[in-house]
DNA sequence: GGAGTTTTCTATCAGGCTGATACTGTACCC
DNA sequence: GGGTACAGTATCAGCCTGATAGAAAACTCC
């Protein structure tokens, strides 16, 4: 039952985690002299000059010019350069399959997109026939990132629903997905390292690394599409919950009278503020939408700047519900920033202050709201990074001549 | 703003890092052999002799007799020995100081009680009164440590409010503390190191390190007692939250209309469930409070187990909305365990199967529920702990002779 | 009771890493 | 062109780990 949990270090260890300190140095502020990273870091001139050889050597960073002279000898700037590592990212998405070769600066240096054809959409044998595209994609980057002459490290995934640590898809119902072993198929077919993760989770990391959540420590992404989920960074790190279902608000219960039913395959919150619950609302309130397809809360917004006023009581009606949701997070979670992203974040006007007026007063503490910045993108960049955590961990020390 | 995030290692980080090692094995397994050690932690047994050597002569480790020999030379048992090591706890109640001295094992070798006399209760002075109260139960305790031989190391206080990670204590209500600074009044009055913080948090530390936690690494404690908190404790660390807030559950919104008011002093949950709502819904239903006093969820505890039809029906209203905020605590935090403790603990028969019965089926996963072990001492065990650690990352490589 | 066996504990030494010191290299200024 | 100021590099002591060999302690067998 134990016996290995403690964790011991040695030599190497210390120059691991001291060459991984002059990697963040660089990641956080650009491009450094050999003598500002030491002031940075509390490294010794020698261990910076050291330690920046090995990775020169490993191409993790690179030189980037001089530093004009301040009278003495110009320093050489040294930067980080992701560009020498690729990773390979998919987002499994309920309308279509994305994917990308993302370098470890977090650029997405090539893409594939695969818009799921509408017959599809419920199949019967959809959920196989979404694996299999998402294998294709992946094999199909593979071979760009072989033709670059960078082979992709390692893999991302992002799903919209739960994923175990063990990089098995629990439950993805805009997928039909139960079960799936996504990590290991994965795993065996290419040998590299692959996370799978939740859609919602991936975001918050992305913006946390790269977006609106940079240097921030505890953040929310709230995310509101078909349904809505959330993805929770505290201290700096994702929180997954014991069984990776943390931040799925969808089940959030809102009412004493939610007691009296039980919420098995969808949530209460969800039930009010997601595609289903719009559609039907909608429907009793007279909105029509478009183009009789299910309502989603992008529809919504549309309808309310073209300026219809039922579309309006809705949107309000839904930003209440959202609005208790995300109170409720921030009393728990006393986030220092909640992030307002997914089809929301481009509406971010809309919501951002009609949350902020209904937190005011009511929470302890009212967090900072903030749209996305990365967009469409934050999923992309957020398993991207998630799969270069797996290799750079032991990277560093790999190959270290 | 930035500059020494990223942290460095050298060798005496090393030892350090392995000496922690070796104390959580023993910590963990109770006495174990030199060998035992090494085959745990991967060090080598001249590393492990060195640096258990270094534990011994602090006095963090001692001999505890020897195996029984298997046939060559029988090996001398280690165990770890936190009674060398006492630190100070302050535990500043609504209705009370309690003090104690407490070693590094956790025991309790000392205890102070300072019941508050009813006129001081509301007092316009009282938070100077107690305040000054709490400064001079530390002077006895540090008196009654030195008269150990073993001057007490450290200092950890607990609050029912909220605590800056500075030690100054932002907003405690119930001893009418703004903005007091705890910890440095303390820290420059004894020259010992201080930490501060909030009850519900240290109940959950408690639990975790020593009581009905053990093991866990997500798990999050409610505490009922005149309001209602929770501490919470994810990926094995207590999750404070940007401004020390996370967990003041009384401030939960459990219902639209909770849009339509505000809740400047006390919280929504709090107001439905707390000694004054009950107090409020008591009179309403014509219940009548032993001796006149404000009813608190214990009384009601002691009405339902006396036989009281209108008390069983609070209770189960207060019971709904307590599940509301513990199955919105899962859905959004997904602990493994949650723990009923404070004056809830003891009526843990009455709570939990309603709780269990009421989150089935609403949230996506169902986590554990337990009374705590710990009782009335979890407070003061868990705020030991804290305190421990404060030296404990020091001392290891302090006088390392 | 003594020698051999087995296992534990300890001493010694090589190797790796950091940090201090001294030294070399490069550009600017007078 | 020499002096100055700062950047980068080589050398070495000190600390820590891990490997190896040796000393110590208890048991077994004759």
């Amino acid at each position: 039952m134990s016996g290995r949990t403690s964790s011991t270090a040695n030599a190497e260890t210390v120059s691991r985690v001291n060459q991984t300190a002059i990697l963040d140095a660089l990641r956080q502020h650009g491009p450094l002299s050999r003598q500002e990273i030491g002031a940075r870091t509390g490294l010794s001139a020698a261990t910076v000059n050291r330690l920046a050889g090995h990775l020169l050597r490993k191409g993790l960073i690179v030189t980037d010019g001089h530093q004009p002279s301040t009278g003495g000898r110009p320093s050489i700037l040294l930067r980080y350069s992701g560009r020498a590592h690729l990773v390979s990212v998919l987002h499994v998405g309920a309308t279509r399959t994305e994917g990308a070769l993302v370098d470890f600066d977090g650029s997405i240096v090539h893409r594939v997109q695969r818009p799921v054809v509408p017959d599809v959409l419920h199949a019967a044998d959809r959920a196989t026939i979404r694996l299999e595209e998402a294998l294709s994609v992946v094999t199909e980057l593979g071979a760009a990132a072989g033709g670059r002459g960078q082979p992709s490290q390692a893999i991302g995934v992002a799903v919209p629903g739960v994923a175990g640590a063990d990089g098995r898809v629990t439950w993805a119902p805009a997928l039909d997905w139960r079960e799936v072993p996504v990590g290991s198929l994965l795993s065996e077919r290419t040998g590299l390292p692959v996370v799978v993760e939740n859609d919602a989770n991936v975001l918050a990391v992305g913006e946390h690394h790269r977006g609106a959540g940079r240097g921030v420590q505890d953040l929310v992404a709230v995310v509101l599409g078909t349904g809505i989920g959330t993805g929770i960074v505290t201290g700096g790190r994702l929180h997954r919950g014991s069984r990776a279902a943390a931040g799925e608000i969808g089940y959030m219960l809102l009412d004493r009278s939610s007691l009296a039913r039980l919420f098995p395959g969808f949530g209460d919150l969800e039930s009010r503020v997601g595609s289903a619950g719009l559609t039907r609302q909608a429907r009793e309130r007279g909105i029509a939408a478009p183009d009789g397809r299910p309502l989603t809360a992008a529809d919504v917004f549309d309808l309310v700047r073209s300026g219809s006023v039922e579309a309006r009581a809705l949107l309000e009606e839904t930003l209440d519900y959202v609005a208790l949701a995300v109170a409720n997070l921030c009393t728990v979670l006393d986030p220092e920033l909640v992030i307002v992203g997914g089809e929301m974040g481009g509406a971010a006007d809309l919501i951002t202050p009609g949350l902020r007026d209904r937190l005011v007063g009511r929470v302890p503490h009212v967090p900072r709201l903030a749209a996305s910045e990365l967009g469409d993108d934050a999923v992309i960049i957020g398993a991207a990074e998630l799969a270069a955590r797996l290799v750079s961990d032991s990277a560093y020390v790999a190959a270290t001549r």
